[in-house]
RNA sequence: GCGAAAAUAGCUCAGUUGGUAGAGCAUAACCUUGCCAAGGUUAGGGUCGCGGGUUCGAGUCCCGUUUUUCGCUCCA
């Protein structure tokens, strides 16, 4: 394990040395949880998004895309759920280290009291039999009626502080009520702070005119709202998804391991809507479907897992996890769910629209089930650095060569194209390689240093092919071409060398494999 | 959020009881070489994370703060 974060810690510093991942704002010494991507990072990054894209929307005819904003009818996340669930006041003992809800400690505190009444009550049942007058018992009993006075004096209090909601009312109640953390049995608590998940800003530019919008928390919701737009105007017909790619944002507590988990991140999400009671098969579909499209990478099947949830959420009746072997462990890169008709039936409650499809077959109207998958950008590009990570020994001296081996079609830069010497006319020749392939592959010229020097610079941007122009190359205009991952070499005739790439290189071979 | 540790050049680090900020690698230019890193010459690059305090004088001591890492906590 130590020798795993050591890994990781070095995957960050490459990282940042070769222009994949940056710290955000890191001239103002950075801001938490934020990370920005550089010139090759942007390349990897949009190539994972081409191929989840290509994988959802050319292999699959009933698959089709969107690209909803981020800035949502502040509504939509009332009916989701994330407004309730994304607000609790929360409380913390200094001693015990626990957290809790401060309005839920207050309400077990009064169902405390609420329990005392009614023990003297049965009590004094027990003890006056048939002759018992309950009204009146709880009207006149001393003991009753001090209990009684403390439970309203304490709802009141509680009602009236959790109106606005008033933070330092809820900790002074429970301050004044003597509630103790039950597992430290202390009275050592924090402030009473209300965690929002979710950012928010005024939409309008008045100040009193303004309307406050969240950013979005997931991309899922955008493509529910949609729901009857997309079916209606490409006359779908169930079962088909809708795919989308975009940010989201959350405002994590506590945000760690680089890009694992930031605060602002990319998803890749598809819903697939199905009849109420095909969910299943069709959620096993997509499990087996997403996990066929990890593997293709080529990073190593036992690196991928499947994690079922046992406690599911409000919304959904199965889900799973496809987990990722990371440096500090198996971690979730994809989520698979079967929400249900919940989002869907939401919005129709919240908007007051019908939404609703008539299938022709079942000659019927019925609210669709619905199948997420939902993949993290950020986590993929974690797990594609972390897989493709090697360091060789190589030279005598004690050399280590560093390399990326990325999936080729996946790799930032997928040619670079060096002139052995600068002299002779190579510069000049390599240059026309360069133009020759400038449609078709990325390339990267380097004349700068030793040739090993600059295998060993592509290697560590993951580059799958170096070109070698040498003073062959002038006499038969043939080139060396040189492999990453086992430093061959063979050589083509630079006609021939688009057709001795292209199938390595091309996205096709990638989403061929799934 | 709590606790611990760290922060000096792009990177890895050195910096003596407190006395003018260094090395290697990297970068740029030129010369030399040419198929798997580390030839030569020269140059650029740091208000030592930030703010305050002690002191004649702070990279060094003290306080605060920011960021990062680890553990706990949290996690749709």
């Amino acid at each position: 394990m130590a020798q795993q974060e050591d890994i990781f810690k070095k995957l960050i510093a490459h990282c940042k040395e070769y222009g994949f991942v940056f710290p955000s704002s890191e001239l103002y010494d950075g801001l938490g949880a934020v990370y920005d991507y550089g010139q090759q990072g942007v390349e990897l990054k949009n190539n994972i998004k081409r191929y989840w894209w290509e994988s959802m929307t050319l292999l699959h005819k009933n698959v089709v895309g969107i690209d909803s904003a981020i800035f949502m009818h502040p509504t939509i996340w009332k009916a989701s759920g994330h407004v309730d669930a994304f607000n609790d006041p929360l409380i913390d003992n200094k001693d015990s280290k626990k957290r809790y809800r401060a309005d839920v400690l207050i309400e077990e505190y009064l169902a405390k009291i609420e329990e005392k009444i009614a023990k003297e009550t049965e009590k004094a049942a027990q003890r006056f039999g048939d002759t018992f007058d309950k009204v009146q018992f709880l009207t006149t009993n001393s003991r009753v009626k001090e209990h009684q006075a403390k439970w309203n004096t304490v709802h009141e209090h509680f009602v009236q502080a959790m109106k606005d909601p008033n933070l330092e009312e809820l900790r002074q109640i429970i301050l004044d009520c003597e509630i103790a953390c039950p597992i430290s049995g202390s009275r050592n608590w924090t402030d009473v702070r209300q965690f929002n998940l979710m950012f928010s800003t005024e939409m309008g530019s008045t100040v009193d005119g303004s309307l406050k919008v969240y950013l979005r928390p997931e991309t899922a919701q955008g493509i529910f709202v949609n729901f009857l737009n997309v079916q209606k105007t490409g006359r779908m017909k169930i079962p088909f998804g809708i795919a989308q790619i975009g940010k989201a944002f959350r405002n994590e507590i506590v945000a760690r391991q680089f890009i694992f988990r930031m605060r602002e991140f990319e998803q890749m999400e598809m819903q697939f809507f199905v009849r109420p009671g095909e969910e299943m098969s069709w959620f096993n579909y997509w499990k087996e479907v997403r996990l066929r499209w990890h593997k293709a990478m080529g990073l190593g099947d036992a690196k991928y897992r499947f994690h079922d949830h046992d406690k599911l959420a409000h919304y959904a009746n199965a889900a799973t996890d496809i987990e990722f072997a990371m440096p500090f462990g198996f971690k979730e890169v994809e989520g698979i769910h079967s929400r249900t008709d919940f989002d869907l039936s939401q919005h129709e409650k919240f908007s007051g629209k019908k939404v609703q499809y008539f299938d022709p077959e079942w000659n019927k109207n019925y609210t669709p089930y619905v199948i997420e998958t939902s993949i993290g950008v950020d986590r993929c590009f974690l797990s594609l650095l972390a897989g493709s990570y090697h360091e060789e020994a190589v030279s005598e001296e004690g050399g280590t060569r560093v390399i990326l081996k990325l999936p080729p079609a996946l790799a930032p830069v997928k040619l670079a194209v060096l002139p052995l010497v600068k002299k002779d006319g190579l510069a000049e020749k390599a240059q026309e390689v360069v133009e020759l392939f400038q449609f078709d592959f990325r390339c990267q010229y380097d004349e700068k240093d030793t040739i090993g020097k600059r295998y060993r610079r592509q290697d560590a941007i993951g580059t799958p092919f170096c070109i070698t122009i040498d003073h062959e190359t002038l006499l038969n205009n043939s080139v060396t071409v040189r492999s990453r991952d086992d430093m061959s070499q063979e050589r083509i005739s630079i006609p021939a060398l688009y057709d001795y790439l292209s199938p390595k290189l091309s996205m096709k071979s990638l989403l061929t494999r799934i």
